[in-house]
DNA sequence: AATGAATGAGTCTTCATTCAT
DNA sequence: AATGAATGAAGACTCATTCAT
């Protein structure tokens, strides 16, 4: 067996067809890890699955890591999308409904593609996961802190890092949870409730009195 | 590819000299896991490492996920012990003091054997989880679901289902979160205001009136 | 132990350069056969013996019975064109000169590799021989049952199944047991002496009055 | 692998409970054969199936092909018995019946435990056949040699060899073809003409006029 | 660029056999 | 004598990766 080669890709495919090679590659490997989980994703298997040759493959990935730390990047790419543009908006809100936007886009981001979401988190070493996801993380982390930091007035916080901690941490895992362990949370009557629960959780953990 | 062996061991080792061997196994997969990861814990590897023959493995383990799965119980059962007792005690105590014995319990259990700890989360395949898991699992859920059923009129809460999940699971991930990536924040003055900020999030969120 | 694979080959090899891959394969496993059993023809040394590595072993033959049955396959086609030529002709033929055909034929087809034949014959466990084997015989059979039943009148036959059956088993046996246990009985004199003999065996059995 | 250890018991069991110890070897041995064939016939799987510990399983036997070896020539011995006799009488009588109980004999010596037998024939390498086998041939050679030779003059013979061999190898392949491949041509009125046949086949070969 | 045949290190697993108790 | 734990050589097979075409 070879040693560890890099996790990115080899070059930029720039031109057209290149580009489709990459795309069917990263979609067949999600494909595989979705329908039959990190084990089975062997690169000749990935190629073939393609629809390429497993010459092409490394041609564009330098190894079966790489691969799937693509497939990471295009679903936390994904989400971020999700993430980012809620989390601004929610920045401009008061606490209550921010909080509820918080925990809405939390839930979510998570079901973007539970399938693949649980695999990636279940299957793959953590070790594969690109600075991609990282970024994601520190850039909600820093959105939460530049709000919690803005309304540290209407806040009963001693420690900022803290508090940011607990609400990303929380939220990100009872949103985790729900989505992939008790889906049937999140829908009709009972989904309302456990949405209004975290939001009220969060609320209360943070404000001066009672919410 | 082999079929999948299952997961529990072949035979129970009764005699002194196959217990120490069955022992020595176990052992040596937890400290493959630990520093070298999920991927480098082969069969062959782990014999060795124990200072057994592989023939030996194979007559007490029937694949790799079962010795995997000894160490998952075993940690469990250390787990268990923490958790269970903990619990218990804190059953008999009022809100705010049962919430930070179970805060304090969380990080506790989470610090029995961190790097192993963090192994079993971070690499092994959920497949390999045994019933062992889920046992300790149900068992506090029902603790602190029959604990709030029991202090229902003093808090200010809809659904049971709901609470419970959400009180576990916050302070799983919390306690998880906290001891894997900010060790530091559970040290000296800031982990003091650690529990206190968990704590306060589970009592607000359970009670009726302020905290 | 490793799952029962199949004995057909996985892909055939279409380009120039595998097909003496396979070629190699299936010559070293004869060799081996022949000199060493069939117990020491492990698919290592199969693969080391054709100067092919073992993973092309498995990208052509998906184990070592298939590998087998390659040779059963080469060799009967062998025998197959030896046979059924002769057969066929001496279909045209009246019985005694049929029948000594036929003794003949046997005789032939046994030589057409005697150390092959003995290995394919004493040591290759039924399961692994494939279809072709069977054709041959059938199509031997066919063609003895409709000579027969076209020389009916000839002959002092009641059940045509048997006579054909018996025909068949005694030349195969005498032919095999001779070409492999006493080849001294085929050469010379004696050799002549005894075609004779399985002919007059055969052309009594069948036709009405004495031979 | 230990080297191919000889082929004899270790020790002629004098003892009542040895003796048992043995025959339970044997008998696990030959229920495994048949049942499982010889691939699963594994020293351990005997030893148990015999309610044998492995240690002592090697008390009386240097090996598993010695084991083979006994079942062999267990199953030898009682077909030399059904054998032995059968000739022995027919040896007293005129051709025509002589032939005929050679060919019951045949059968008779084939039905003795059919699944052993094929068993037996198809899949245990010659190399393990014990001289208990060639003993009971030659002895059939002998017998068959000396009666012809005795009846010379009523027979169209040229080489008592020759036909010796002749009439042992027909009919030995009629009945284990018969039996093991064409069962259903044993029974009833169609057995009765397959044996007529074989007679038949033999008398007109061996004697000077037609049959 | 693409192809896919070839490679071989490394994994899993069995099983005949030994030997301390 | 009996036991059964231990051994380890050997075999089957996979899969990431390379490279000649």
């Amino acid at each position: 067996m070879a040693r560890k080669p890099p996790l990115s890709p080899r070059k930029s495919a720039s031109q057209e067809r290149s580009r489709r090679t990459v795309d069917s590659l990263v979609e067949a490997t999600a494909r595989i890890l979705v329908k039959e989980g990190y084990e089975k994703a062997s690169t000749n298997r990935i190629a073939s699955v393609a629809g390429v040759s497993i010459g092409s493959l490394y041609q564009y990935f330098p190894g079966k890591d790489s691969l799937v730390a693509a497939v990471v990047d295009r679903h936390t790419s994904e989400l971020s999308q999700v993430v980012r543009g809620a989390l601004v908006k929610a920045a401009a809100r008061p606490i209550k409904l921010a909080a509820r936007d918080l925990v809405a886009t939390g839930v979510e981001a998570h079901r973007v593609d539970p399938d693949l979401h649980r695999v990636l988190s279940e299957q793959i070493p953590k070790a594969s996961r690109p600075r991609n996801v990282l970024a994601v993380e520190e850039g909600a982390y820093m959105l939460v802190h530049i709000y919690l930091e803005a309304h540290q007035d209407e806040l009963d916080i001693d420690d900022l890092d803290i508090a940011t901690f607990i609400c990303l941490t929380t939220v990100e895992a009872l949103a985790h949870a729900a989505v992939l362990h008790h889906p049937e949370m999140l829908t009709g009557e009972t989904g309302k409730r456990f949405v209004d629960d975290v939001t009220r959780l969060l609320v209360r953990y943070l404000c001066r009195d009672k919410g």
